[in-house]
DNA sequence: AAGTGGTCTAGACCACTTG
DNA sequence: AAGTGGTCTAGACCACTTG
């Protein structure tokens, strides 16, 4: 009966719920295995009774909590669980930055990954609002770190940081390739000594951009952390603005209690 | 003509989406404003020249942005920029204890919001990994504090403690109302004294419960907190595993750079 | 009572992957 | 070539909100 629900007035969960509760379950119970496939569209519509568009609402619900991944022409697979990066606030010690480890490197020393990142060098000048956290003037120089890192070959974060070229111009740290202990090492080896950092952690979903460069479902949970850098003498002289697919990392942090 | 795509070979991206990033950009210039309602499914559908399922395929992209939210039977409105709570690490020191306050009533001083919080307490016995956390055996009796946290009348946060009964027997640690400064500043009456936490934040999607524990929509993204606090005999006393939703909070960490 | 978003069907074509 | 997931249409009924 075309548009008829009523079969059970009760129900008041819609059916593509249902069947999206029933293969959860399935899932959870072990009937379908990490990285084997689902049964097909067309076997589920006909083992529900229901339209293609009932089964294809009731897999994107899947997807959603990131249960399954649908590979286009192939069928929709079990997600095994995630590459979980394990960041701890310890990887920006001095010490990592003196075994010649920059903040990304110590993550992999971690986590046993093998890691990646494409770097883009750019130019601009201070909005207002990164001009009041780097405590420059609006319009000021200031340098752009473009970063891409991947773990084992999948990408896990974007990265801008920005830093004043006061600090940058004609260093190392205005190279792709910032050396050794990467861009904090250069900027203690010009005086500046690092002290403390302030990181601020929003969970929320990607945007279009961020979910095609992060290779993930639109709207899919991402941590946005936002780092500044500050001296011994309290000077802002970074600001980085990471975006990590959310399921990938786990960030660790030491919060003293006294 | 029914089921043909094909008008512009080009367009790679499907039509929904095309919709999706039209009304994205319409609320980002301003055009539908914060608490006032999109064009109805109805109009769109003709606007565009689709069908209704299409309008609500691009309804639902938006919605998991976090965008919109739509309002049955009555319209589909734009969201205002969500109740922030930020949230400092500092909001664990001593100094917070003692002025009465438990960790949430801090959070509360820090962003003016009401805060409202209920609990409910329970006894359960450790599983092998809770005991490793806790330092205690399997199968030894905890005490479950379970919490639902909310801002302003908002739901915002799912908490669940759980410390080891040798410490909390007898004490106003079990009773609903753990008193002034809450069960950090008990611990310390008792003369546990707290050194540190380990935070450890995981951005993922809200399963089924949760979305409907803290009325978010399915899938959307929430902040995983689990924190192991010690004493400074470094024994782990508590593990409190929170879940925030996402958008509603921030949280700040210090991090020591040396 | 009228309007709204939510769900559903049956059928179609598409791009892509697999053998 | 056959199978798969993704998208789309046109039309329908539902639960709910609003005046």
């Amino acid at each position: 009966m075309a548009g008829d629900q009523s079969e059970n007035p009760q129900a008041s969960e819609p059916r593509y719920q249902q069947i999206a509760a029933d293969l959860r379950a399935a899932i959870t119970r072990g009937d379908y295995k990490p990285g084997h496939a689902l049964p097909t569209v067309t076997t589920l519509k006909d083992h529900y009774g229901v339209s293609r568009q009932t089964v294809q609402t009731a897999l994107a619900v899947l997807r959603a909590e990131g249960l399954t991944e649908s590979r286009f022409g192939a069928g929709t697979i079990v997600r095994a669980r995630p590459t979980v990066l394990r960041v701890s606030s310890k990887r920006l010690s001095r010490a990592e930055r003196q075994a010649g480890r920059g903040a990304m490197m110590s993550d992999a020393a971690t986590g046993g990954f093998t890691v990646t990142s494409s770097v883009s060098v750019s130019f601009t000048t201070a909005d207002a609002s990164l001009a009041e956290t780097l405590g420059i003037s609006e319009g000021d120089e200031v340098l752009v770190r473009d970063r891409v890192m991947s773990a084992d070959g999948v990408r896990v974060q974007l990265a801008t940081s920005w830093l004043p070229r006061t600090i940058t111009r004609g260093t190392q740290i205005e190279q792709e390739n910032s050396g050794q202990g990467g861009i904090y090492a250069r900027l203690e080896d010009l005086g500046y000594r690092l002290a403390r950092a302030v990181e601020s952690v929003r969970a929320r979903p990607a945007t279009a951009e961020e979910a095609e460069r992060l290779q993930l479902q639109l709207g899919a949970p991402v941590a946005e952390v936002v780092r500044v850098v500050f001296t011994s003498e309290d000077r802002p002289v970074e600001v980085n603005r990471m975006v990590m697919a959310g399921e990938r990392y786990e960030l660790v942090y030491e919060v003293p209690l006294d």
